[in-house]
DNA sequence: GCACTAAAGCTATTGCTAATAGCCTACGAC
DNA sequence: GTCGTAGGCTATTAGCAATAGCTTTAGTGC
């Protein structure tokens, strides 16, 4: 029998493919190795189960959105890095909404690749931040207000909460706009 | 043998409870018939199988949720209303961050009682927005975005994404006083 | 008080899943 | 060419949801 050719990386990908088609997103073993032409057991030689399947997707998935993050805001600055950043957000979440939730987990303080990753998105919004000369407990607070009203858009949007499909570009613009209007005068 | 005495409203609380308790958030049909002393095919007598008793879980909470935001609205108007509706709702999701999630799950338009409840605590934001003087497009941007400030924030914070436990409250109150001040000249 | 019935519990079983043990062979190093 | 490692496999176990079909409880009509 020959073999298949298998890799961490390629049996990930493959996961993180499967999973935005899957309607219900619950992702098997099963299904992974069928995909890959291979029976379930053999998925243990490149994935620690289904557990360490999951957090390759995850570190995956966070490692991708901290790029276009990062993409999004170089040469940009204030609203205008803000904005940048944003669009980036939703674009990705959008593109990727089976993935998306798996973002914002918590890293598991004990993995190092995931601390790593997970500092790395948080880092580009407190460079953006450092833009408007916030530090100490007006950067943290600012943080969480910006990525509250992001995230928390775009999780209402991806899961299906804003009832009409129509109009949401505006309401995330107004957003935006809203959150852009506040940080100019964050600083107390 | 004598009855356990389940109705579909037992199995549900009792599943609601177990939730909570549970760390990973994985619900079996077996843990809640093991709480309740009974068999797990027993439960089929009072809830559609896992799916059925998620569904029984979701309204209930959708339903908990809704009351509490109605009671913290009366009596009150504006900014005031705004900060009564956001504290309620990110009590409510502290008390019960696994079922939170469930929330804002979009209804199932099949689902009459899903919508309904959903529809109703919608529609206390609603009521508080018309204080403002919104209404159309206006009405729809401005819900949109108050859910998505306060979800945000709750999300990440019942996550574990706001990595320091310390000075949540104070950011929350920022955060809601952006969403305030925004509100004030969201008119077009 | 007693037969009848509907509902509430049960056992037994099926099929799917994750996971582990242990075998077999392809394939690169030398 | 041979040898060792690693990548695939079959076989098996245990837990889960779900269904079929049985038994018994408990309420109702008489």
């Amino acid at each position: 029998m020959p073999r298949a050719g298998l890799t961490t990386e390629v049996v990930i990908e493959r996961a993180a493919q499967l999973l935005e088609q899957t309607p219900d997103g619950e992702l098997t073993l099963a299904m992974v190795a069928d995909s890959l032409g291979v029976r379930t057991p053999s998925l243990y030689k490149h994935v620690d189960g289904l557990a360490g399947l999951r957090r390759g997707i995850m570190v995956r998935a966070k490692r991708l959105l901290a790029a276009e993050l990062t993409q999004a805001t170089i040469g940009r600055a204030r609203a205008d890095a803000v904005r940048g950043l944003a669009r980036a957000y939703r674009s990705w979440a959008l593109a990727f909404p089976m993935q998306y939730p798996l973002t914002i987990l918590a890293a598991d303080s004990g993995d190092e690749a995931d601390v790593a990753v997970s500092e790395a998105a948080v880092g580009v919004l407190y460079t953006v931040l450092a833009g408007y000369g916030l530090s100490d407990d007006d950067a943290v607070d600012a943080a969480r207000f910006l990525r509250a009203s992001v995230h928390g858009f775009v999780s209402l949007e991806t899961g299906g909460a804003f009832r009409l499909p129509i109009d949401l570009e505006r309401s995330f613009e107004r957003t935006v706009d809203a959150v852009v209007t506040a940080l100019e005068t964050w600083q107390r």
